[in-house]
DNA sequence: TGATATTCGTACCGTCTCGCACAAAATTGG
DNA sequence: CCAATTTTGTGCGAGACGGTACGAATATCA
């Protein structure tokens, strides 16, 4: 059964948790963290300092559980991706090609991948978003490889599943980068039928 | 004939102008453009602010002109290692095998490649950043696509050189964002050694 | 209704930020 | 030796920064 959330004692909050964690994502993943400043975030929260700060702590643990709630739930997508039994090749031109539009969006601009764009930045003087990144990029080889194994039939001639599972991987990682660059549409569709091309042969 | 450079008029200088650059773009290399201050700048140069603006102009000159030389060099030493006329899966072995490790230095720890570990976070809100990198990322392709023509028996069954190169670009890029988010040797060798078997059969 | 608990908003603190003004220092030209 | 020119270093100033204290507001509990 579900737990009713019970109401707490005192004066209800105004907003809610996810919402305001999600607009302040998206201030983060157009600016980085470092360029990003508490006022940024009230403002596009609409909350004032304060109540950012006895929500979720300070800016640093604001930003990481908008990092750890980003890698849940990319790594829940490509998992679910992965996991639909269609040829290898139809699975892999959808999941780049949703992949592709998705770090193509943006307000501001096309923004890439909100971990790559920015905690990879962070991540040399941050042991905290360091271990989601690295983290993120471990469990991502894994889910290509295991069903690359259930598969590995579909892979190009001698391209085993633990070779071509990181090259899965690092082909969302140049098509992210290249979307922050500026890539237009056609870029991005070479570069995923490339990859397609490379695994599948 | 060399031109000599003449006698300026006043005080000389008491720096060395390639020397400070490249003790600025170690700074901008660990920390990033936004979390690195000029009061950073000027302890590891030695010089303080005002002979830092006088030399390069603000902070995001600065900047530039260190993304500016990154460029350049880094694409003088791909088109370089590229154009030895050893075999291709030799040839790309090696070209990984440095890269990571110039990935993987770093007096704070492994940090990648600058343009990717600094430009791109930077990419979205800085015109000027975004158009090295893209300049970057294009010119890194057309390098591995003219390598590619050149040797195209090589690659593997099926794999044009326009397909190879994005995938070529791919495993450099994976490579950079895997020494920043803390890869160790072995994880580097693997990927480099997938990439080659991805492309070169 | 009154006590308690939680949140909200203003207002503020000390620190750091970038950039520059200004005078002293060091060199060349005459 | 003196004028002209350029760099150097101190030091400042206006503003942005992250973070918090404190009282007002809004809810539940008894």
């Amino acid at each position: 059964m579900v737990q009713k959330e019970e109401r707490r004692r005192g004066r209800p909050r105004s907003f809610d948790e996810g919402e305001v964690l999600e607009k302040a994502r998206a201030v983060f993943w157009n600016l980085g963290y470092a360029a990003t400043s508490l006022d940024d975030l009230a403002r596009a929260t609409g909350l004032n300092r304060p109540s950012l700060y006895g929500a979720f702590g300070d800016k640093h643990a604001l930003y990481l559980a908008a990092l750890t709630r980003t890698r849940d739930e990319a790594l829940a997508s490509l998992g679910a991706a992965l996991s639909t039994e269609a040829p290898l090749k139809a699975v892999l031109t959808g999941l780049y090609g949703r992949a592709g539009a998705v770090y193509r969006a943006g307000d501001a601009g096309p923004r890439g991948c909100f971990i790559i764009g920015t905690a990879v930045t962070q991540a040399l003087d941050d042991p905290e978003a360091r271990a989601v990144t690295a983290g993120f990029l471990a469990e991502m080889d894994r889910l290509f490889r295991e069903r690359f194994e259930r598969s590995a039939g579909e892979l190009a001639k001698g391209l085993a599943p633990e070779t071509a599972a990181p090259m899965a991987s690092a082909a969302l990682h140049t098509l992210a980068i290249r979307a922050r660059a500026g890539a237009d549409e056609a870029e991005m569709a070479a570069v995923a039928k490339a990859a397609v091309a490379a695994l599948c042969g």
